[in-house]
DNA sequence: GAGTGGTCTAGACCACATG
DNA sequence: ATGTGGTCTAGACCACTCG
């Protein structure tokens, strides 16, 4: 396991190579927003393929909010807009790679503690119970972008205890050991910078930051990582795409009193 | 046209059914976060139905980010998290009335007048072009919760200027008039509370805001409204569910320039 | 009425997880 | 070896849009 992670399915999938061609053509201009795409008839004869594959792969192109889709009519590009991957949600060094931009890291501690009221509630240890904590500047182009603070469960955590925090990729090691991440749920606030965040930052204290708070947990449900990102918000914002009739995995909640402290302060 | 989407298609499909049952079966407690769901088979024999509409339905619980599926083992809940819907996104008063709460509005202004840079960039118009804007102040339960700006195209804005935009929804209205919503892309980012929008809100100023732009358009890409709303961050966070080898509609960008500035100010 | 996507059936084979 | 979900085929009928 973890095998299946960094070696993933081979793309010769039917409904991969239509997605893929549709969605180069959507990226290159030859569909823009508003035009119609080819008929899943045409598409079939063009893939030598079912329908399956190519409803399959119309459904996902959907999912994404590149296009709408609807009975009676063909199916219209809506947007260029290219989506993240899983990869490049968990991991800010795999995002800024697909950003054309040189991803680095200095950690400022990492320390194997009792878990806080806050963080072993995350996590769903018990309070009191040893967690690996750390505090990195993530930099692009040698450029802080954000303050990441991390709490992983202590057999998470022991992986990366002995391993330099500022050469690699955390995932990366925690993949190699079997450590297979499947789910991740995001929390997103607006805050102020804390003195902390502002030294790290290079801004003024009081500027305000976007805050990702990231909950990774594996198949059966099991946490395996609680983080918090701190953004300068004059540097970046969250896009996402809704289209009727296709469910979104997002939503607006009211806080909950304790839920969005600290995870490591 | 409009009819389409006030009177959506019959619940009576099976994949429907399926994916119904399963959800309430989640939110009660029957299944909880890290148990198995029944097998496809069962589940086809459960339905009288063939694989295809299990697949369906399996295939949209797990854009929701509500369970995990894989080969060789049987489908996983994630989380009883409630996503929203394509109504609860696009209008602040369905969305308060399905968490319970008393939906209200108080107009600022309304007006018909040149659209300014920004804006225009946004609707698509040309800098000049007459639009429609307003200012409200939305309430929950006859609370502040929300700063509104919106813009609309003239010929969108002209439905609603003998409106009374402080009684009922303006999307309702729209709808009536055959404006079909499809698609919209959100915008979050966090900025600090000016003068106006702590006045409204009953903040202080300079409090942070959770700051969620929003373009909404129809199917063939033409853009019918352009909002920004302004929630204080104490209040409130917005939250994603990602799961490995799903889409995800969202995505981190860098801001360019101007398109975070004010719609109508 | 012709074309289109939405739903469904009844099979088939494959890749993977587990015991 | 067995059970599971992932992919695919080759049909069918329906609901809707549009000329």
């Amino acid at each position: 396991m973890g095998q299946a992670a960094t070696m993933p399915r081979k793309t010769s999938q039917r409904y991969e190579t239509i997605i893929t061609h549709i969605r180069a053509a959507i990226q290159d201009g030859t569909y823009r927003p508003g035009d119609e795409l080819p008929s899943e008839a045409e598409l079939c004869q063009q893939f030598d393929s079912s329908r399956g594959p190519v409803r399959q792969a119309m459904s996902l192109l959907r999912t994404e909010g590149l296009i709408s889709t609807g009975r009676g009519r063909r199916s219209t590009v809506l947007t260029t807009a290219a989506t993240g991957t899983f990869d490049s949600i968990l991991s800010i060094s795999e995002w800024l790679v697909s950003l054309g931009k040189e991803p680095g890291q200095r950690t400022e501690w990492i320390a194997r503690r009792p878990a806080d009221e806050i963080t072993a509630q995350h996590l769903k240890v018990t309070e009191g119970e040893k967690v690996v904590s750390m505090l990195r500047l993530r930099l692009a182009d040698d450029e802080p972008i954000a303050v990441e603070r991390i709490a992983f469960p202590a057999e998470i955590g022991q992986h990366i205890l002995d391993f330099d925090t500022d050469s690699g990729s955390i995932h990366r090691v925690l993949l190699d050991k079997g450590v297979d991440f499947e789910s991740i749920t995001r929390t997103v606030s607006a805050m102020l910078a804390t003195d902390e965040d502002a030294r790290l930052l290079g801004i003024a204290p009081g500027s305000p930051l976007l805050r990702l708070g990231l909950v990774a947990s594996d198949k059966q449900g099991h946490i395996l990582e609680f983080a918090d990102y701190r953004y300068n918000a004059e540097d970046l914002a969250m896009h996402l795409n809704s289209v009727r009739g296709t469910p979104t995995p997002a939503w607006l909640a009211p806080h909950e009193g304790v839920s969005d402290d600290l995870p490591a302060s």
